[in-house]
RNA sequence: GGCGACGUAGCUCAGUGGUAGAGCAGGGGACUCAUAAGCCCUUGGUCGAUGGUUCGAAUCCAUUCGUCGCCA
């Protein structure tokens, strides 16, 4: 039976281009799986988007002399040039500085307001009277009343590490025009997370047995340890307005909102395709499962705030009062991958940005090492030894060079043709068999979310067939019993066939390359494009995924005997060794 | 300082009470269809340390050392 399945996935902030982390935290695992359940017949909705509001963009905005628009945009348009290339596919990657967005958020916070979930406290918070603002934490320097330090920042003292409030600093200055800040009270609104405190333990006990150990932990610890109330307005220019009368100076706040585009996306991709209600499949069925893709920093946000967040709202633009909105089912969170045992650093350079990746690699060879050195269970290591390792010692001589080695010796042996499998033998039955029950086995994993445990089921199963390929006889006889090559050719084509369909998931471009060597005219997959979607005052840019070409199915092979194959070559790229160093020198320095 | 995670073969990692595992690397062998790839065999570990619970501990508890993260 076909099941509904939603993956939402974390939205990464637009103040910078992608790196490998990004990719190993969230974005490749989510894709995997959603490529899995469409493959398995179900209904997949993968949305996410540039997270574009927030003081980080405010400021690298004014480094550069840009509005945070033009900045957020140059960066959205590189996420999406990425993810494209590193085949993510989602059905709607759009961004939070749409028209959609701002009005579902504003509708979020009136439903929450009028709830009787947000609640209004004084806070007092630095005002530049030259700039005629007040000064978010980051906009602020001074000198720190711990260490002494005289270029503390407002949230944080770079020498001693204390963090700080930007209100204890001694002699604080804007950053901006280095003039002297005053104190001013300034009205926000809170939002009451300790209302939610019981509600959300439960939700926690409901899913207690398949959430992740360091998920449901970390999480319980949060809430058991004393919920405090959030502010969700700021002080700020640059963000969605609050809508209430008399608040028109103030921003929602970008944790509150950002969250929201989970829904925000599925209406726009369902308003895109002219089914305005198509996303209540998702958001108001029971039956659906609610997939969301984070990595370990957002943990609290998903699996407190946004569930609170959910939870409050009720419903929105549904009108039967005896449906609430859908909670997510699962949270798969997965830890960092560091660079050398260090975490990731975009002011020392010390990352693997995901476009010069794509410069000098193929996605798949990306997509393997990640998705083995995933930190599903803790951090894990990137490392250009091991990607080369793996790609030269397990992706291209294990997997690689088998597809070759099968469909090159029955490309020439057989004039291009699929041989005919004639009268098989105990060891085809059995070779096939296996492989068959790969299906369920890795199927298996891919549901539990443990991506790397069905890639290396993949792969022990692809020895199988290298093994296989050693016992039974085809190049030794090819000469003088034809008949017998040609039902092992066969067969090992058939668990070519087969193993391609598991591995599409995580390596779908070389899956598709061998998919069509295979014969095949129809791709596994659908395409994805770029689109530009119109709005009333402005237009944006975004990564889409169409499905009405896919055929591929989770499903062992059906391969036709002499059907057409196209003339094969290597799948993949062996890398030299000098590749360790030349990579490993790159690390660390300026970013060209 | 508080909280938490991690420390298992040369490397990357599985393994949460019942005789230490995988892949790769290293060594040996037979083969040649294939990107010198593949296959078979094989060498590697007192599971960070110490103490405890248990018939039995990599696995539970305590202490400790080391690495890292979050928070103050």
């Amino acid at each position: 039976m076909s099941e509904t399945i939603h993956v939402s996935v974390a939205w990464p902030y637009a103040n910078g281009d992608m790196h490998v982390g990004h990719l190993a935290g969230a974005y490749l695992p989510a894709d995997i799986f959603a490529r899995y359940h469409r493959l398995k017949g179900n209904r997949v909705l993968m949305v996410s988007g540039s997270d574009s509001h927030g003081t980080p963009i405010t400021i690298e905005a004014d480094a550069q002399g840009i509005s945070p628009r033009e900045l957020f945009e140059h960066y959205h348009h590189r996420f999406v040039k990425t993810q494209l290339e590193m085949g993510i596919s989602y059905d709607l990657y759009t961004h939070t500085d749409t028209e959609n967005h701002h009005r579902i958020a504003q509708d979020f916070f009136l439903k929450l307001y009028e709830g009787g979930y947000l609640y209004q406290e004084t806070q007092q918070q630095l005002y530049s009277e030259s700039e005629d603002r007040f000064l978010a934490d980051r906009f602020v320097e001074g000198t720190c009343p711990i260490c002494g330090y005289e270029e503390a920042r407002g949230d944080q003292c770079d020498q001693c590490g204390n963090l700080l409030d930007a209100l204890d600093l001694i002699n604080p200055r804007s950053k901006t025009d280095g003039s002297q800040p005053i104190i001013r009270e300034t009205d926000h609104y809170f939002f009451d997370l300790p209302k939610f405190a019981d509600r959300l333990l439960k939700y926690l006990d409901k899913h207690q047995n398949h959430w992740r150990p360091n998920v449901i932990n970390f999480t319980r610890n949060f809430i058991e340890s004393g919920l405090k109330g959030r502010a969700v307005t700021r002080d700020v220019q640059w963000g969605i307005d609050v809508p209430l009368e008399g608040w028109e100076d103030k921003r929602i706040y970008v944790w509150f909102e950002a969250v929201m585009g989970y829904i925000s996306a599925s209406v726009e991709w369902s308003h895109n395709r002219n089914q305005p209600d198509a996303w209540k499949d998702w958001w108001y069925n029971p039956e659906a499962k609610i997939y969301n893709f984070i990595g370990k920093d957002n943990i609290p946000f998903h699996t407190i705030f946004w569930i609170a967040e959910l939870m409050g709202v009720e419903r929105i633009y549904e009108e039967d009062d005896s449906k609430t909105l859908s909670l997510p089912y699962d949270m798969p969170a997965n830890e960092f991958m560091n660079i050398k045992g260090a975490q990731f650093s975009k002011s020392r350079n010390w990352a693997i940005w995901l476009p010069d990746l794509l410069e000098r690699y193929d996605p798949d060879a990306i997509r393997f090492y990640v998705t083995f050195a995933m930190p599903e269970n803790r951090d894990s290591d990137f490392s250009w030894s091991e990607f080369v390792r793996r790609n030269n010692d397990e992706l291209v001589a294990t997997w690689g060079n088998l597809a070759n080695r099968v469909l090159s010796f029955a490309y020439k042996h057989w004039e291009g043709k699929i041989p005919d499998p004639g009268e098989t033998r105990a060891i085809d039955h059995e070779l096939i068999e296996e492989i068959n029950k790969g299906f369920d086995i890795v199927g298996g994993y891919l549901e539990e979310v443990k991506l790397r445990a069905a890639l290396q089921e993949c792969f022990r199963l692809a020895r199988e067939v290298n093994a296989y390929l050693d016992h039974a006889p085809w190049f030794g006889v090819i000469k003088n019993d034809r008949e017998s090559a040609g039902t092992t050719v066969f067969t090992a084509l058939q668990a070519i066939d087969s193993l391609k369909i598991m591995l599409s998931p995580f390596l779908p471009f070389s899956s598709e390359l061998l998919h069509s060597y295979l014969g095949y005219e129809e791709p596994l997959f659908g395409t994805q494009d770029i689109v530009t979607i119109e709005e009333d005052s402005r237009d944006h840019e975004a990564l889409t995924y169409n499905p009405a070409k896919s055929t591929g199915r989770w499903a062992p092979s059906d391969l036709k005997p002499g059907a057409s194959l196209r003339k094969p070559k290597p799948l993949f790229k062996k890398f030299d060794d000098d590749v360790i160093e030349e990579e490993n020198n790159r690390l660390g320095l300026p970013r060209q």
